[in-house]
DNA sequence: CGGTATTAGTTTGTACACTAATTATTATGA
DNA sequence: TCATAATAATTAGTGTACAAACTAATACCG
C-alpha cells in the first residue's frame, strides 16, 4: 500500500471541512435565534412544520434526516415552550400528531427575517450559497449510496 | 417587509445541507474507526496530533475548531485509551502538553487507508472533492469575519 | 514587591446525535 | 382466530458541542 497518497492532513479531510462549516454557520444563527428562545435544530424542526402540519414523529425524523431518538425530547422541549403540541393519532395509537399551536404559527412571520439575516452576516452572494447547497445535497446522496 | 423573498422551506437552507452532509460523511467513517475505537471527533484529534505534536489544549482547540470545554474530556478518553499523554509543561504550570504514545504514534499507519475507503464510499471524484473543500473553508471564512 | 487582571484547563449544566433497549400497538400469516 | 413479527415512540446510555463558572498559575503595573 505504498501508493497510497498521504492524504491524513487534517485540513485536507472534507468531513473536518464539513463539520467545522457545518457548526461555524450554525453558530452565527445562535443569537438570532436566542430571542425566539430556540435553538438550532428546534429552528429546523419548526421550518419542518411550517412547510407542512400536522406531521409523525417518523416522518418528521425522516425529513430532518434525524434519529426519532434525537427528536422525541426534541419535541418534547419545544411542546413545553408552547409552539408544537403532540396528541396520539385516532387511527393508530403508535403514532402521534404533531402539530403546531398558533404561537407556533405565528412565528413563522417573525422568521422570516432569519435567512436574509444571516445571508447579510455571510456577505456571500446568493449565487455562491446556491452553488454549495448543491454540491452539498450532491455529497448527501453520495452517501446514502454508499 | 413584504418584499423579503420566502426563503423558510427546509431544504432551501443552506445551513440544513450543512448539517446533514456533515453528519452524513462522519456516519460513514464510524463503521470504520470503530475497530481503531474512535469516534470521528477523536480521530480528527488524532489526525492534528500526527501532524504535530506536543501540542497545547489550546493549540489544539484552535486547529480543530473546538472549545477547551469540549476538547478537556475528549483528551481524557484518549489518555484513557493509551492513545495520548497529558504532562503539565514545567515552564508554564497552567498548561498542559499533549502528545502521543508510541501506540498512538503507530496507529497513523494504519489509518492511511481511512481516507481513500471513504472516498471509494462515497463514489465521488477527487477534484469535485476538492472543489467542495475549498467552498466549505470560503463559507468557513466568511463566517469569522460575520 | 504585591495586588489584581489575565490565562490555561477543568468542571458543571444544557442540548443534541447516535445506538440499544423498552413498551405498547398494529399487521401478518398459519 | 391468535401467536408472533413488525412498527411507533420513548427511555437509557455514551459522547460531544457550547456557555458559564471555577481553580490554579502567570503576567502586569503601580
Amino acid at each position: 500500500m505504498t501508493d497510497i497518497p498521504d492524504l491524513l492532513g487534517l485540513e485536507d479531510q472534507v468531513c473536518f471541512a464539513l463539520a467545522i462549516a457545518s457548526r461555524s454557520v450554525i453558530s452565527l444563527y445562535r443569537p438570532i435565534l436566542e430571542p425566539y428562545g430556540l435553538t438550532h435544530p428546534q429552528y429546523l424542526v419548526m421550518l419542518a412544520l411550517w412547510g407542512r402540519e400536522p406531521r409523525r414523529v417518523k416522518d418528521l425524523a425522516e425529513e430532518l434526516r434525524l434519529e426519532p431518538a434525537t427528536l422525541s425530547p426534541l419535541l418534547k422541549r419545544l411542546e413545553a415552550s408552547g409552539l408544537v403540541a403532540r396528541h396520539r393519532n385516532e387511527q393508530d395509537e403508535r403514532a402521534l400528531d404533531v402539530s403546531l399551536t398558533d404561537t407556533g404559527r405565528r412565528l413563522r412571520d417573525e422568521a422570516r427575517t432569519i435567512p436574509p439575516r444571516i445571508i447579510d452576516k455571510l456577505g456571500m452572494s446568493l449565487d455562491e450559497l446556491e452553488r454549495l447547497r448543491h454540491s452539498l445535497w450532491r455529497v448527501i446522496e453520495a452517501s446514502h449510496t454508499a
